[in-house]
DNA sequence: CTGAAAGCGCTTACAG
DNA sequence: CTGAAAGCGCTTACAG
């Protein structure tokens, strides 16, 4: 393996020189850079990243936190922050906590981050308490994603989840349905996300609102996945008198929803209307109405707060950027049948 | 930061006793590696992963290569990666090539693998020429998952394309069906990815197993996303009269193939049935008739076969495994209309 | 603008 | 079973 010795020996120069105009620093002057820059093309050398770390302090890498990488949002929010960090001349480590409490403890308390990384991206993961210490004591520039607690000094990037659920109800309001029922978060989620809360808020503000009470029959807490959304019908329908509109909280356990209810011969939307929030790739294909979130500008915003300061800029420090969201009315809302 | 030194003087034994025992070597006395365990832990002391790289050279991490995270299969293998690594000791370091040409030049010539892992995993995606010459130097313990160009020398994880794309084929044929169309791989993909043609050989054995001429008509080159099969759909009824089914090479595609199909006022499976591969967690939603891979299990596999060797376990060098599917009826398929 | 030298914080033969 | 010492391959003040 060539390392830095043979260059410098090759273009004539030293060791510091070669680190120097390899490195773009600006101290070396135009004709032994490019002396360098051919031995180096010359001999094939690139710097072992394990000796530049130890040596400059620096991992150039960012460690990215999603609870899971199967679940539409995550996905793309990861897949946009990849190509930023790349783009910026970071490597990615990723942690998916698989929604396993197991998992975030092994990440917070098992030195996983120690010095492994200069900046952190959490997604949709709210620490609080000795979580929380452990992620602050790592003293890393950060920002969070969608996360229901921020984390305090790290800027957050996210969508008004109330005044989203707000938007999608009101549209069922606006349909004219008042039997709303909604399916949101999981209680027994072991990662505590927030997410649900805000978006049970905006569902209630809209409710209320239009002068309709909440009706804790029609209030079912499952887990955002598609399968959750199915069970959560199969709960609704068990509890007696169908809604005639669903408000799920994402897009997974809206299109579980729609399957649930045609399993249980009901039709979308002429006997049930379903909206959700994402805007999932697949919304389109099953005639999701939804409430649109940009999930991968939300992932390439935070990927480029973090390269800033990295690369010599300004970390915005503690501010919340809210990205805007959208209304996209398809076939799954309706006015409710005539009787 | 404490560093080996201070928990070695407060253990009163040397870095090289401490380095032993912290990382579990045989040649420690009980006692003394209680005392080091316990020194540590009182300082809260855990190794700059750097400096142990560098002095070890291993790098205790594995970069996953995929070609976009955000479709259902590789974002499953990933998951399931993510986890096995992660319990073995190991990061993952996440390349998601986008679909993009110029990222993988970037992945493969720009160092970016340099002495930055311990070994690699590729997920669909084949390399030729300078570019396999690019991996192969790198001199690493690898694994391919689903790719249709193996690299010498390492294991391959997979399932058997051209047979799952028969049995899909064949129950079309066996539901009544003779006009058979077939969406796969897009011809203008940068990543030349291999598998649409294994599904592909797989659909024209079927049909020439039942005495059927493939036409030519009915067969559409696009990509495996939902857009691509919305397309597919489109194209296919501009060609003319309608296939009364179709073989979609992955569930997104055929997702999409409904999709269209709908738009273009056609009941499935009344008037066209259609049949996928993968069976994506929202196959069932739509009631998507497919043939089921081990997304997870392929992702697991690979994992520990990159860990076995890393932990002093046996490499197994160039195999294949090949994993089993099934075919799961749902509602998207049926006889052809009787006319 | 450039170099000599120290130092980053570990691990690994080598001895004993 | 344990330690002293060298070494991993860079980068960073410090001088000039």
């Amino acid at each position: 393996m060539t390392k830095i010795d043979d260059v410098a020996r090759l273009a004539g120069v030293s060791t510091a020189t070669v680190s120097r105009a390899l490195r773009g620093l600006p101290t070396v002057s135009q004709a032994t850079r490019d002396r360098v820059l051919a031995a180096a093309a010359q001999l094939g050398y690139a710097a072992s990243p394990s000796a530049s770390r130890l040596a400059g302090g620096k991992t150039g890498a960012v460690a990215v936190v999603v609870p899971r990488i199967t679940r539409w949002f995550f996905a793309t929010v990861v897949e946009a922050a990849e190509e930023a960090l790349h783009r910026g001349g970071y490597d990615l480590l990723l942690h998916n906590l698989g929604g396993s409490e197991t998992e975030r403890q092994r990440l917070l308390y098992t030195a996983a981050l120690h010095k492994r990384v200069d900046a952190l991206m959490l997604v949709a993961t709210p620490l609080q308490g000795p979580d929380l210490h452990a992620v602050t004591s790592l003293a890393l520039p950060g920002v969070t994603v969608s996360s229901g607690t921020g984390v305090p000094g790290w800027p957050s990037i996210r969508i008004d989840d109330v005044a989203a659920a707000r938007t999608a109800t009101t549209h069922l309001i606006e349909c004219g349905h008042r039997r709303i029922a909604h399916i949101s978060g999981d209680p027994a989620d072991e990662l505590a996300f927030t997410t649900h809360i805000d978006r049970r808020r905006g569902y209630r503000e809209a409710l209320g609102a239009a002068g309709i009470t909440p009706d804790p029959a029609l209030d079912v807490e499952e887990e955002f996945t598609v399968a959750g959304g199915e069970r959560a019908v199969a709960e609704l329908l068990r509890r007696g008198t169908p809604p005639t509109a669903i408000f799920a909280a994402c897009d997974e356990i809206a299109m579980g929803a729609m399957a649930g209810l045609r399993q249980a011969g009901l039709k979308v939307p002429a006997d049930v209307s379903v909206i959700g929030i994402d805007d999932h790739d697949l919304a389109g294909v099953v005639g999701l109405t939804t409430v649109a979130q940009p999930a991968a500008e939300q992932g390439r915003l935070a990927a480029n707060v973090l390269l800033t300061p990295l690369t010599g800029g300004d970390y915005p420090g503690e501010e919340t950027v809210i990205l805007p969201t959208r209304l996209i009315v398809r076939e799954s809302t309706a006015p409710p049948r005539a009787n």
